[in-house]
RNA sequence: GGGCGGAUAGCUCAGCGGUAGAGCACCUGCCUUACACGCAGGACGCCACAGGUUCGAACCCUGUUUCGCCCA
C-alpha cells in the first residue's frame, strides 16, 4: 500500500518545498561523501567563490552543472564527492574592507597589518557564509562538512609547503623586474590581472638633437608617454634601417633635462611603426626594460609607486602622470622641442580590480619560473590524462602553455599567505621555510625579518584539488579522489586557474588534478550583454529564486547551456521554465487523482498503442538523458525531458490515457494503465531530479515512494521489454489524423468543447492505418470531441462535409449547413497547391538519373512513395473541390 | 597582427548532408472534470552573401561581409 498525496495545490508554489527538502537532505546526510574503495569515486572540487561576493548568475550555471553531475552520478552508483569552499581574494577582498573603513575615515595604515588582517577577518566570519548560505537555496548537493577556504589552516600548511619546495628547486625567485603596478591598489599584479582596452592617445613626435656633427641636426621619436621622457637612457634603432644605421653609435640629448644619451641598435625595433626608432625608458617600460639588460642601461625611475613624479623628475616632482604629462608637453612645445601631435588609438592596461591604469613599475618581485612547469602541463593533455570539452578549448590552453610567461607571485597586501621567506639583517641570507625559523640558517642571527608580502591568491586555488584534501598529509581522501573527475569553469579562468591547477598538480602529486575539463560560456543579459551592476542589467539568482523557484532556475539554465555559445538570460525564459514546473505538478496531480492505493502490474498483453507509445518515449528519453549528462550536454537531455514532459506525455498520452483510466475499457485496462502510468512517472521523475531535485523530491513523496528519497534511488536501468519497434511511427499517423480533424474543427468554427456527431475516415480496406486508428478508436473521439468515427473504404455519402487528405487516406467531417462552400473550396484549393508542388519537386528529382542511380535505395524510394501519395491526394483533393462545386 | 566563435521565423536559440524546428511575442477560438502557470488551431523563414564539392547543402569546402571574444 502507498500513501498518496491526493491533495496537491492545484498550482505547484515551491516556497517552503524547497526549504523543507533541502533541509531533509541534510539531515539525512545525503550529501556526504563516503571513502568507500569497493565502489567508484565521481568527486568534483567547486571553483571556489569569492569570499566577499554573493551569488551571481554565472555561479548559479557553473553549480547547476556541477549538481546536476553529481546527483546523476549518485544515482549511477558512484560515491560523490562535491568539495566546496571559498576564495580569500586578496585585493578584492582587501579592497572592499579598505572601503568599509574608508567610510569611517580609517585607513589600513592607521590600524597597522595586525589589527587590519584581523579587521579582514571579522569581515570574512561575517560575509563569508553568505554565499554558502545561496549556494543551498540553489540546491547544491556539496558535503558541505569538507568546505574549505584558501586560507584555513591545513591550506596555508600546503601553499607553504609548495613555496618552499618550488624554491628549493629554483622554480621560485626573486628579482628586481618590471611589473604591472597599480598605483591604487599599492600592489603588483600579474599579465593576467591586467585588462587592455583600446582608448585615444596621442603620439607626440619630439625633436632630440644629436651632439655629433652629422648630416641632420636632429632625430624624431614618437612616443605616447612624453613624461618618460626623464628616464630616457638611450635611443634605440634597427640594426638594418637605411634611415638611422649610420647614426648607431652618436648621442643626442634629451630634450627634457638635457642628458645625452646613446643612440643603440636593437632588432625589437620596428622600423616601420612610428619614426622608426624608439625612446628607451627602462624603469617604465616593459619592453624597454628587455633592451635596457641587454645593453647594460641604466634605470632611471621618475615615477613612484603612488604615480607621483619622483626627484628624479626634478621640477616635474610631486606631479601626478597626467599633469607631467601635460606639463612636459607644454615645456616641449615652449622650447620648440614638439614637431606635431598626432591622435591614435593605442591599447592601455587597467587594473582588473579597480579599473586604474596600470604602470609598468620596476620593483622587487616573487616569481615562479613557469616553463618547466607548463611542459608537463602541455603532456598531460597531449597524453589525454586531461580531456577538454568542448574540444577548441585544448588549443587555447596550449597557446598559452607554450608561450607562458614567468608568475609575479608576490602582491603588495595585507590579506592573504605571506611569503615564507626571512630575510637575515646580520648576513643578507633569505631564509625560505615552512615553520617560522628562529635563527638564520646561514650565521644563526636571530635578527630576521619576514618578507612583508603576500602572495598571489592563484597561488593557493593552483593547490584547491589537493589542498582541500589534505594534502601534503597523504590522507584517505587524496587516495580516493584524487584525481578529481570533472572540472566545471568559465573560459575566463583557463589561465588564471586551470591552467596553473594542472601545473600544480602535476608538480605535487605527479597527477593531473581532474580527467575532463568542462568550460562553458559566460552568462549575459536578454541583448547578449554582459552583465555588470554599473549597466544595472545584472540578475540577480536570489530573486529569480524567490521569484520563480529554484527548479526553474536550474531547468532554465540548464536548458540554455548549448556547448560553445554565450547564454543570454531574461526572466521571461526562466518563467518558461516556471510554467513547465506546474506542468508536471499538475501531470503528477492527475496522475495521483488516477491511481489506486496499490501499485498495479504492466500486462503487456492488455497494452494498447499509446500505451507502448509512452513506455518507449520513456525508455528513448531516459537514455538520452544519461547520454546528454555523459558528454557534458547538458543542453540536450534537458530540452528533451522539457519536449517529452510536454509532449509526448501530457500533450498525448495522458489525454488518451483518460478513458482508461476512468474504466471506460474494463477493470484489466484499467490497471494497466495504471500501471503503465505509474512506471512512466517513477521513471520521469528520476531522470529529472538531477535537473530539478526539489519538486522531483516532493512529487516523488506525493506518490507514496516517500520510504526512500529520490535523490537515493537509482538511474532507471533499460528496460528492452518496453521499448516497441513501429510504435512511433503507429503513433505518427494517430496524430496527423487527430491533427487533421481538430484542424477542421477549426476551420468550421465549431467551439473546442461541442461535441460533434460523427466523422468518417475513408481508407482502404488493405491499409495497415486503418487497423492502427480502429484500434484506437476511443482515443481519436475523445481527443477530437467526436462522438462516433466511421472507419470504412466505401464512399458513403454524409453530407455536406469537410475534407482532408491524410498521408494515404482521406478524412471528413460532416458539418451540414455550417459548411461555408466558398471558404472551403478555397482551402481544398490552397492544399492541392502545396501537393503538387511537393509532387512536382519529388518528380523532377526523380526524373535525373544521376539520382536514382547514386543516391541510397530507401531515399528514392521514399520520394517515390511521395509521388504515389502526393498524387493519390491531388485525385481525392480535386475530387472534392467538384464535389462541392456542384 | 594571430586565433576562436557566431550570423536560421519579430526576439532568443535548437538542428549540422535527404521536403525547415522550439520557446517567447503575434492572430482565432475556448475557464473541456490535471494544469488559463492552461487547451486547440493559425500566421510567420531565398537558414548573411558569393563560389565550389555532391544525385542532393541551412548543414561539408573556399572566399566575402558583419558581430563578439581571446592573445600579441
Amino acid at each position: 500500500m502507498l500513501k498518496r498525496n491526493r491533495n496537491l495545490d492545484k498550482n505547484y508554489s515551491p516556497d517552503g518545498i524547497e526549504q523543507k527538502w533541502y533541509a531533509q537532505w541534510l539531515e539525512n546526510n545525503l550529501f556526504d561523501a563516503e571513502i568507500n574503495p569497493e565502489a567508484k569515486a565521481f568527486s568534483i572540487v567547486i571553483p571556489p567563490p569569492n569570499v566577499t561576493g554573493s551569488l551571481h548568475v554565472g555561479h548559479a550555471f557553473d553549480h547547476t552543472f556541477q549538481d546536476i553531475m553529481c546527483r546523476a552520478k549518485r544515482m549511477q552508483g558512484y560515491n560523490v564527492l562535491w568539495l566546496p569552499g571559498t576564495d580569500h581574494a586578496g585585493i578584492a577582498t582587501q579592497n572592499v574592507v579598505e572601503k568599509d573603513l574608508a567610510k569611517k575615515g580609517i585607513s589600513r595604515h592607521d590600524l597597522g597589518r595586525e589589527e587590519f588582517v584581523k579587521r579582514v577577518w571579522e569581515w570574512k566570519n561575517i560575509y563569508g557564509s553568505r554565499i554558502i548560505e545561496q549556494m543551498k537555496r540553489l540546491g547544491n548537493s556539496c558535503d558541505w562538512k569538507r568546505e574549505r577556504f584558501t586560507l584555513d589552516e591545513g591550506l596555508s600548511k600546503a601553499v607553504r609547503t609548495v613555496f618552499v619546495k618550488l624554491y628549493k628547486k629554483g622554480l621560485i625567485y626573486k628579482g628586481k623586474y618590471i611589473v604591472n603596478w597599480c598605483p591604487r591598489c599599492q600592489t603588483a599584479i600579474s599579465d593576467l590581472e591586467v585588462e587592455y582596452s583600446e582608448e585615444d592617445g596621442n603620439f607626440y613626435y619630439v625633436k632630440y638633437p644629436l651632439v655629433e656633427q652629422c648630416e641632420e641636426k636632429e632625430i624624431i621619436v614618437a612616443t605616447t608617454r612624453p613624461e618618460t621622457i626623464l628616464g630616457d637612457v638611450a635611443i634605440a634603432v634597427h640594426p638594418r634601417s637605411e634611415k638611422y644605421k649610420h647614426l648607431i653609435g652618436k648621442h643626442v640629448r634629451v630634450p627634457l633635462g638635457g642628458r645625452e644619451i646613446p643612440i643603440i641598435q636593437d632588432v625589437m625595433v620596428d622600423p616601420e611603426f612610428g619614426t622608426g626608432c624608439v625612446k628607451i625608458t627602462p624603469a617604465h617600460d616593459p619592453n624597454d626594460f628587455l633592451v635596457g639588460l641587454n645593453h647594460n642601461l641604466e634605470q632611471i625611475q621618475i615615477i613612484n609607486s603612488d604615480g607621483i613624479m619622483n626627484e628624479n623628475a626634478g621640477k616635474y616632482k610631486g606631479m601626478t602622470i597626467i599633469e607631467a604629462r601635460k606639463k612636459s608637453v607644454e615645456d616641449l612645445e615652449a622650447q620648440g622641442s614638439l614637431l606635431k601631435v598626432e591622435s591614435i588609438k593605442h591599447s592601455v592596461g587597467h587594473c582588473q580590480r579597480c579599473g586604474t591604469v596600470v604602470e609598468p613599475y620596476l620593483s622587487e618581485q616573487w616569481f615562479v619560473k613557469t616553463k618547466p612547469l607548463a611542459e608537463r602541463g602541455v603532456q598531460a593533455v597531449k597524453d589525454g590524462r586531461i580531456k577538454w570539452t568542448p574540444e577548441q578549448w585544448e588549443r587555447t590552453y596550449f597557446n598559452w602553455m607554450e608561450n607562458i610567461r614567468d608568475w609575479c607571485i608576490s602582491r603588495q597586501l595585507w590579506w592573504g599567505h605571506r611569503i615564507p621567506a626571512w630575510t637575515c639583517n646580520d648576513c643578507g641570507h633569505v631564509n625560505v621555510c615552512e615553520n617560522d625559523p628562529t635563527e638564520c640558517e646561514n650565521c644563526h642571527s636571530h635578527n630576521l625579518t619576514q618578507e612583508s608580502d603576500v602572495l598571489d591568491t592563484w597561488f593557493s586555488s593552483a593547490l584547491w584539488p589537493f589542498s582541500t584534501m589534505g594534502w601534503p598529509e597523504n590522507t584517505p581522501e587524496l587516495k580516493y579522489f584524487y584525481p578529481t573527475s570533472l572540472m566545471v569553469t568559465g573560459f575566463d579562468i583557463i589561465f588564471f586557474w586551470v591552467a596553473r591547477m594542472i601545473m600544480m598538480g602535476l608538480e605535487f602529486m605527479d597527477d593531473v588534478p581532474f580527467r575532463d575539463v568542462y568550460i562553458h560560456s559566460l552568462i549575459r543579459d536578454e541583448h547578449g550583454k554582459k552583465m555588470s551592476k554599473s549597466k544595472g542589467n545584472v540578475i540577480d539568482p536570489l530573486i529569480m529564486i524567490d521569484k520563480f523557484g529554484a527548479d526553474a532556475l536550474r531547468m532554465t539554465l540548464a536548458a540554455l547551456s548549448v556547448q560553445g555559445r554565450d547564454i543570454l538570460l531574461s526572466s521571461t525564459r526562466i518563467e518558461t521554465y516556471r510554467f513547465f514546473m506546474n506542468k508536471l505538478w499538475n501531470a503528477a496531480r492527475f496522475a495521483l487523482m488516477n491511481l489506486d492505493d496499490e501499485a498495479h502490474e504492466i500486462d503487456l498483453t492488455q497494452l494498447h498503442l499509446h500505451d507502448k507509445f509512452i513506455l518507449t518515449r520513456t525508455e528513448e528519453v531516459a537514455a538520452k538523458t544519461l547520454e546528454g549528462i555523459n558528454n557534458f550536454d547538458i543542453g540536450t537531455a534537458a530540452r528533451g525531458l522539457y519536449d517529452f514532459v510536454w509532449g509526448d506525455l501530457c500533450d498525448w498520452y495522458l489525454e488518451m490515457a483518460k478513458p482508461a483510466l476512468k474504466g471506460d475499457e474494463g477493470e484489466e485496462r484499467r490497471k494497466t494503465s495504471a500501471g503503465v502510468l505509474e512506471h512512466v512517472f517513477k521513471t520521469t521523475l528520476k531522470i529529472l531530479h538531477p535537473f530539478i531535485p526539489f519538486v522531483t523530491e516532493e512529487l516523488w513523496s506525493a506518490f507514496g515512494y516517500g520510504d526512500e528519497f529520490i535523490m537515493r534511488t537509482s538511474w532507471p536501468e533499460l528496460k528492452r521489454e518496453y521499448i516497441f519497434d513501429e510504435v512511433l511511427n503507429s503513433m505518427r499517423v494517430l496524430q496527423d489524423t487527430v491533427r487533421a480533424l481538430r484542424n477542421l474543427r477549426a476551420e468550421a468554427r465549431i467551439a473546442p468543447q461541442q461535441l460533434l456527431n460523427k466523422a468518417v475516415i475513408k481508407i482502404a480496406d488493405d491499409n495497415p492505418a486503418g487497423e492502427i486508428l480502429r484500434n484506437s478508436l476511443n482515443q481519436i473521439q475523445n481527443l477530437c470531441k467526436i462522438r462516433e468515427i466511421i472507419i470504412e473504404s466505401a464512399n458513403n455519402n454524409y453530407g455536406a462535409s469537410l475534407s482532408s487528405v491524410v498521408n494515404d487516406f482521406e478524412i471528413k467531417l460532416p458539418v451540414g449547413d455550417v459548411l461555408d462552400v466558398e471558404k472551403e473550396i478555397a482551402r481544398l484549393k490552397q492544399d492541392l497547391l502545396t501537393v503538387e508542388k511537393t509532387v512536382a519537386t519529388s518528380k523532377a528529382r526523380l526524373s535525373k538519373k544521376d539520382f536514382v542511380d547514386r543516391a541510397p535505395a530507401e531515399v528514392v524510394e521514399k520520394e517515390r512513395a511521395r509521388v504515389t501519395e502526393g498524387e493519390a491526394q491531388i485525385l481525392r483533393l480535386n475530387a472534392n473541390i467538384t464535389g462541392l462545386s456542384i
